[in-house]
DNA sequence: AACAAAAGATGACTGCGGTCGACTTTTGTT
DNA sequence: AACAAAAGTCGACCGCAGTCATCTTTTGTT
């Protein structure tokens, strides 16, 4: 009952996704061929697109089974009890970190991630929607906690703090964010989204600053 | 002194950019051949070259087009005046509409744009820096006005608007936001950024709400 | 075990993006 | 006007992503 076929086929996809990941990160995406590819996983070339649509599919596929690992990892072990900003700075950071190891794959992926192809939609949107899952207790119980306002939507709220990850991203591959300042920018972004861009009454009694 | 060189140049790249966007609408961008275009130009294939670098480019350099004239044009009719959330919805929406209005070349340039290849980061930067002109003086004024704080650099101002503009166009390729809705979700977000994600202390005596 | 149908694998083949070296036109210099 | 260098044009050519008709393996049925 081991089911042959199935078995062999996810060595086979596992196989194809190794090879890429090892050829993309040596020599490069588009230098990379797909025979070449092909030969390195010990496939032909036509068995390729019996797993994957298409040459950039590979690369997502396997940035989308990183942080899905990665997503795994940070529900287990979120500490929910410290401030929203804290929990969503280190969820994003720690995806930031990840994709931001390959500046070739981080490129690829984000642009499919952030505006996906039409054919990639249902499964873009059942991602987001993990993403969600992840997201939307941690933001609940902040609200309970008083720290987020409870008259904003949820998915508003998610959508203001990766707003401003796909700024920090932007704003990475454009050089105006070097990767070690990212931490702090994508804290302070984080932080003056949670109090506001106007004027704050006065009430910032508890900070740094002097009470005056 | 007319430098027939350079009228032709003008000329010729005029005649790329026409022919490639009305074969690229009619028949989308990846069903469009160069030699197709280059034919539909009146030129050889090769010349094309001479003027852009890979075909995507044609399409990116009509985007900015576009969108240049549309800032222009903004500069200029803009009301400083009002208050800083109606002109920052107003200027996005203005380029959202323009993007929009085809879902192929937004996306394209949407993902060169957010996440630009490293050959393209100059031009980028330089585009940015003009957006940056048309932004700082309406954003400048508003925190004279007392509509923004000013302990926040205008360059993470602009970003929070921007972050939101690409969520709003990235939720609008995923479908999770209609046109229509679009203007309605962007006002929200952008009111929201302004006003924080914390609870504010009480004041909001003049919303629609019940005052409780 | 025999066999038919379904699923998978394969590489020759196709079409296209981009290059390149040969050719033509423009410019400026004498 | 003559001419050399610079700038521009061109399409045959190359390499590669992706397809498809054909062949091989697995599965379920008798």
């Amino acid at each position: 009952m081991a089911g042959i076929r199935e078995t062999k086929k996810k060595e086979t996809r596992q196989a194809i996704m190794q090879a890429a990941v090892t050829l993309f990160s040596e020599k490069g995406f588009e230098k990379t061929s797909i025979e070449e590819l092909a030969k390195a996983a010990g496939i032909g070339k036509g068995t390729i697109y019996g797993y994957f649509q298409t040459k950039s599919d590979i690369l997502h596929a396997f940035c989308e089974d990183e942080l899905e690992s990665l997503h795994e990892e940070l529900t287990t072990n979120a500490d929910r009890e410290i401030p929203i900003l804290q929990q969503m700075v280190s969820i994003y950071m720690s995806e930031f970190r990840q994709i931001t190891q390959n500046r070739e794959f981080a490129r690829l992926f984000m642009q499919q991630t952030a505006f996906p192809r039409d054919v990639d939609l249902e499964k873009h949107l059942a991602n987001e929607d993990n993403y969600f899952k992840l997201l939307f207790p941690l933001l609940e119980k902040a609200q309970e906690r008083g720290e987020l306002r409870r008259d904003v939507d949820l998915l508003y709220i998610t959508g203001h703090f990766y707003g401003l990850y796909l700024l920090l991203v932007s704003a990475w591959f454009s050089g105006r964010v070097q990767t070690e300042e990212a931490e702090t920018a994508l804290e302070t972004l984080f932080r003056q989204a949670i109090e506001g861009l106007q004027p704050r009454p006065e009430h910032t009694s508890n900070e740094g600053k002097a009470h005056e």
